[in-house]
DNA sequence: TTGACATATATCTGTTGATGATGTATCACC
DNA sequence: GGTGATACATCATCAACAGATATATGTCAA
């Protein structure tokens, strides 16, 4: 089977750092702003990874430069200082990109028999 | 369903890097010595992933500090200077994690639909 | 009504780990 | 004997993360 080409600019992100990985993963689920997606973030990794402001804001804003995210015509959200985020297409291709290396290393274990056993 | 428990001194090593990901992988797959886990490494990333000599002589160095791996009684290989490595007990508890950890991120991006679609 | 705590963003500094270059030596093969 | 792969090591630099600190608002209860 053939593997959807993968393109350079794609490509060359991979493997994403985990603040990275993480941030996108809580975007992909739909808009949110800073402190949203670092609550989303422990949430989806079960409390087991958990930023503080410092990575979070910095990734942000490395993310914005990439254009992986996007900020979204600011929350009319009253005096409340939110800005809010989204993916942009790239980097939905991005963090599906990761997704598939994942995968593939996950089940290139498997069929390796490097892992004991995994429950069904 | 409860997973089994992860010890901290595991726990805080995760998400591991894709340095120290890679070269248990390639020594899960058995004893090595340095260039040859740079070789395997390249092949079981597909070529996606490389590591220069620098990455993987520092690394190594690293988990041998970790005791995540462990040189073996070094190869009787004549003249021939070459240091073999294979997984500790821990690091092969550290790589099992890490792969439960990727696949449960993938396993609950699918559950949520956040991939396109996977050919089965 | 004030005090405590969660929400929300931002910045700065130290540390860690990756990167790329460079160096050295051996081995295989032509 | 020269070239390129094998094999290991170190160094300087750089990018990313971590933790601390700062600031301000919102909420809720004592």
């Amino acid at each position: 089977m053939v593997r959807a080409e993968i393109p350079d600019s794609i490509r060359e992100l991979l493997p994403l750092t985990p603040a990275v990985f993480y941030i996108l993963f809580a975007l992909a689920e739909g808009e949110r702003h800073g402190y949203a997606i670092m609550k989303e973030v422990e949430n989806i990794s079960g409390g087991q990874f958990a930023m503080g402001p410092g990575t979070l804001y910095t990734t942000i804003q490395r993310l914005l430069e990439l254009g992986l995210i996007e900020e979204t015509s600011t929350a009319p959200d009253s005096g409340r200082r939110r800005r809010c985020y989204r993916l942009s297409r790239s980097g939905r291709h991005v963090f599906e990109a990761e997704l598939n290396r994942m995968e593939s290393l996950v089940r290139s274990a498997q069929r390796r028999k490097l892992v004991p056993r995994v429950a069904p």
